[in-house]
DNA sequence: TAGAGCATGTAATATGTTACATGATTCC
DNA sequence: GGAATCATGTAACATATTACATGCTCTA
């Protein structure tokens, strides 16, 4: 259950400590494959302390309010192990709600179709722009990484092709 | 509220009156770009009709369970086209939970990591058989069919190139 | 001294899946 | 006559987001 946002919080935590408002923080970065509301990191953390998969130590910085470093157990790199396994020889075909929309496009006036496709490229670009600025010898050691940047690529890619098929559509003359 | 799932629904009946069986049915063909559970179908249109979105009228044939056809009202089609221009012109970063384990492929042995990827690639091929089946026509009228093609192609090329990658690395010689 | 950021959490709600219940028809 | 498919729906549960509540620290 809750498959792949344990995951990867459980990844995250192979490799270092940390607490729910500094995974919050990491989740953030560009590149990262799936989204993780901040609220949600904690009824997570819960969980996966109640089964015994993480367990907390409380540190206090001063008057602050105490912070709650979590680390994976033995029990809990067993467990995570498994599901690596599992998840990388599987494939699940994702969703992908952006391209529900374009199925329909036939149904709106051509002009008008274009133009809210182009504002589309538009925040393409500007994604692309963020995720140009990921470090290379942090994609090379992270893949899942490297595959959010080149599949969002590819996703404007197709689109200013698409547009380009549709300005030859309506101005097919020379 | 349930955007993408409706916006997909909404879409469908806007095209061609339909029960929800049927709709289960044309979910399930090859390159839709988001899947809907068959209970939750049924659900959905319960809250499209006391919306005011869609109606239905009673079908019977001969002695079978009747059927509940579908079809958007002029409320719903209103409804329909001012979701559409607004996920046509916006982009949502969308969730790539397959991408989530490459992360760790580093807390593997080499040798299980290769394997293990070697066998997503068998699912993934397999899933582009059944893609490559779906007509250049229906590609040609459905974009977001034709993307979900193209990013299943894009996802198994890259997925090609890292077993290639990492077959190197652990093979130096010559 | 006000706002942004640090830090944690709960309650209410929304979204979606699984399991179950029912019954007819078609194909072998 | 038994399995697969047609057809609808509900109840229970699982998953996830939003809104709310609290209080400290740092910077302008």
């Amino acid at each position: 259950m809750f498959d792949d946002k344990v995951l990867l919080l459980m990844g995250i935590l192979h490799k270092q400590k940390a607490h729910g408002y500094e995974l919050s923080g990491l989740l953030g970065m560009p590149g990262i494959p799936i989204s993780i509301g901040r609220a949600y990191i904690y009824q997570l953390l819960g969980s996966l302390e109640s089964e015994g998969w993480v367990g907390f130590r409380e540190e206090r910085d001063g008057n602050r309010p105490p912070r709650r470093v979590y680390s994976l157990t033995r029990r809990g790199v067993d467990e995570f192990r498994r599901r690596l396994r599992a998840r990388l020889a599987g494939h699940v075909p994702p969703d992908h709600p952006d391209a529900v929309s374009l199925n329909f496009l036939d149904l709106l006036p051509p002009e008008e179709g274009r133009e809210l496709l182009r504002e589309r490229f538009q925040h393409l670009e500007s994604r692309m722009g963020t995720l140009r600025a990921v470090p290379a010898e942090t994609r090379r050691r992270h893949p899942g990484i490297d595959y959010i940047v080149r599949q969002t690529e590819f996703e404007a890619d197709w689109l200013r092709n698409m547009l380009e098929t549709l300005d030859h559509k309506e101005t097919p003359d020379g």
